[in-house]
DNA sequence: TGTAATCACTACCAAGTTAGTAGACAAAAT
DNA sequence: ATTTTGTCTACTAACTTGGTAGTGATTACA
């Protein structure tokens, strides 16, 4: 399961995608409009600023904005930027590899294969879906 | 990622699925050539056994045995009986289907088709992969 | 220049989860 | 009976999750 935080952070991310093009979205509105505890909120977009996802501006029409075209995040990065790996196993993951300790022996990692798949399967979806598909792409229920 | 007790219990269950028919295998036994904590197996073993997934044999000569073919158990299966849920959200879980609490109004599950897609994806692989699979499969690095 | 609006940063916290450990108990084989 | 095996309940230290609180630093603009 994604985290709250994740869920959080793809919201805000895509009301920036929603917004009109240069103009700053401030925290307590996205607090407001996506129902996100402010303060909790803050440090999200700390994060995904950390991330390279979004950039800010200080002050008096200040805001946070995307720091791409929202064409080229991905619900992948964002959930990557706020809670690490994706992979089911560190020994399959493409951007956190790790090899697994436990690991060992005989039953190396007999199990990797299947996971490794079943990842790449995953992420070509997570990874192939972006802002602006999820923003202008399913019809609303 | 899956937790360590996942991993633990597929290593138990793939000794068990290579184990000699009708031959139990003895905690300490698992404990020792897997290299988990007995203990914490003993706990695993339990939770396998009320998943369905293994039997059990009292006193001497006991032990624990898969409940069922090896073909016929998934790593699906068992981490699903060990984790609970492998879905990303509670919306798009099969097994342990929730409604997301949070997601609502216009932005009302915009990103739930592409995890949807993603899990699908995600389960094919880990549902149509057995421990017999695992056993016979996979060359051996 | 100053002040209000805005993001930035650090610290803290309660509740839950993870990865175990410990020990007494129950059943089966001999 | 006694030994060998699994069963069950309780406990715990460390970490993670989902927040809250308060202060500081910038910027716009009057």
């Amino acid at each position: 399961m994604i985290s709250q935080k994740s869920k959080y952070a793809l919201r805000a991310l895509l009301m920036l995608a929603e917004a009109e093009e240069n103009r700053p979205c401030r925290i307590p509105d996205i607090a407001e409009t996506q129902q996100i505890p402010r303060k909790f909120l803050e440090q999200i977009l700390l994060d995904l600023k950390a991330g390279g996802l979004v950039r800010s501006l200080r002050g008096k029409k200040g805001g946070y904005l995307l720091a791409r075209p929202p064409e080229s995040i991905s619900v992948a990065d964002a959930v990557r930027t706020i809670d690490g790996p994706i992979a089911p196993l560190p020994c399959v993951s493409r951007r956190f590899f790790h090899r697994c300790e436990g690991c060992r022996g005989d039953s190396d990692c007999a199990f990797r294969d299947a996971f490794d798949r079943a990842h790449a399967a995953s992420l070509e979806v997570l990874e192939g879906t972006s802002l602006a598909a999820v923003r202008d792409g399913a019809s609303p229920v």
